[in-house]
DNA sequence: TTCCGGATCGACCGGTCGGTCGGGTGATGC
DNA sequence: GCATCACCCGACCGACCGGTCGATCCGGAA
């Protein structure tokens, strides 16, 4: 790990920064090259072009938040505690990586960004999210099968805690005019951690006295 | 009301669409013309430019959001109660504008869109924006000042619910993947409905016997 | 010393961007 | 008949876009 970055390090922190804040076609390679300190030409020696740089940073992302999450997807744990830990170490993960929450949502929401075809590397970045996500959809059936969580629908419940945990972290200058506070200051996300940890545990758990109670079944 | 829209109807229709799709940047003038049977001078006959056209198509789906929300922010009923129906009737705008949802979570996570300065029209959308969050920041504090609602901190709250209910409809193809069924289907509608809004009331109702408990207040 | 290949650069390319301009067209009022 | 006006268009502009090319620089292997 040199102390000074290299160039391709160095392009993709600031490619993240920049694709994060105005999206991919709000950036252009001319900014990139000049934060970067280099010479537009010399971006296009470290990536194919502005597709697989886009790429490469959604990768690098989404593996940041896979490994973020990974401890608390195994089966050791009691599901709404894995729940609710998995969800305090992704919260830290955002705290950490400003951008991270901003290109998840990005990436989920955006659509067509690529007018003709797309790198073959954004394929992979959709496989780590797509098995993240199955994970994580995993470990909601395991609580509601468990008598853990309420009797919700897991693929709806899924996007439910996408967004009201992703957007916490990626919501812009209204954000922090609804706060009052620093999106990022560490006080604000402490906060912020207690109240999405109680808001999902009180939101999903199971009534106290509902162990052995049948799901409704309205279909 | 015309049966066959305006040019300045259509060409509204069409920047919404295609703004909700690939945002501000990634949307081309030409584009827009080519959509709504114009030439692209005829845009700058009615629109002052893209900036404009981008703040009226804000600003109209804005209005729309507040216009169904209006109804369930006055002081007439219960906050919890008042809470549920207006997420309720947000659902149903969001589920009869489709671009609504994701137009709206753009505005919010954007930033840094316009070069130069922004046009003057942006400042009345951020205004319905701020003035219909604070509205709603008014509810869920009587809420909580009523014993109904959790003693959650009200802004986080804010920002929750926003992430909650918006993301459900801008989500894109993985969303749909994570469903396995259109976004926008009416049964995938009703059971998200169902969804939000238990989610929601369990997740900020107040617990039962907990009437007149003080709350905890750690700062 | 020579050579080589990674890294960097400035100059340049075709194409597209938002926006302008001048003119055309067809209703409306006088 | 004629001026007015909203509306619409094709041609055009300078700026910027992503990307290419050939030259240069430089550290390490031979």
């Amino acid at each position: 790990m040199p102390s000074v970055l290299s160039s391709r390090d160095k392009i993709l922190d600031v490619g993240e920064s920049l694709f994060a804040r105005r999206g991919y076609a709000g950036v252009g390679m001319r900014e990139v090259a000049q934060l970067s300190g280099l010479g537009k030409s010399s971006l296009f020696h470290h990536f194919r072009g502005k597709g697989q740089l886009y790429a490469e940073v959604r990768i690098r992302t989404l593996k940041r938040i896979r490994d973020a999450l990974a401890p608390f997807l195994t089966l050791e744990t009691a599901p709404l505690e894995a729940l609710e830990e998995g969800m305090c170490a992704l919260i830290d993960s955002f705290a950490e990586h400003p951008t991270s929450a901003r290109l998840l949502l990005r990436g989920l929401v955006e659509e067509e960004i690529f007018s003709g075809e797309s790198p073959p590397e954004l394929e992979e970045a959709e496989q780590i999210l797509a098995e993240l996500l199955d994970d994580l959809s995993e470990l909601i059936e395991r609580g509601v099968k468990a008598g853990e969580l309420r009797a919700v629908a897991v693929p709806d419940t899924m996007q439910s805690l996408i967004g009201l945990v992703a957007y916490h972290f990626a919501s812009g200058a209204m954000g922090e005019r609804i706060l009052g506070e620093a999106l990022f200051s560490s006080s604000a996300v402490r906060r912020r951690k207690r109240e999405v940890v109680n808001f999902i545990r009180e939101g999903l758990r199971a009534p106290r006295s509902d162990r052995d109670e049948e799901r409704e079944d309205p279909t």
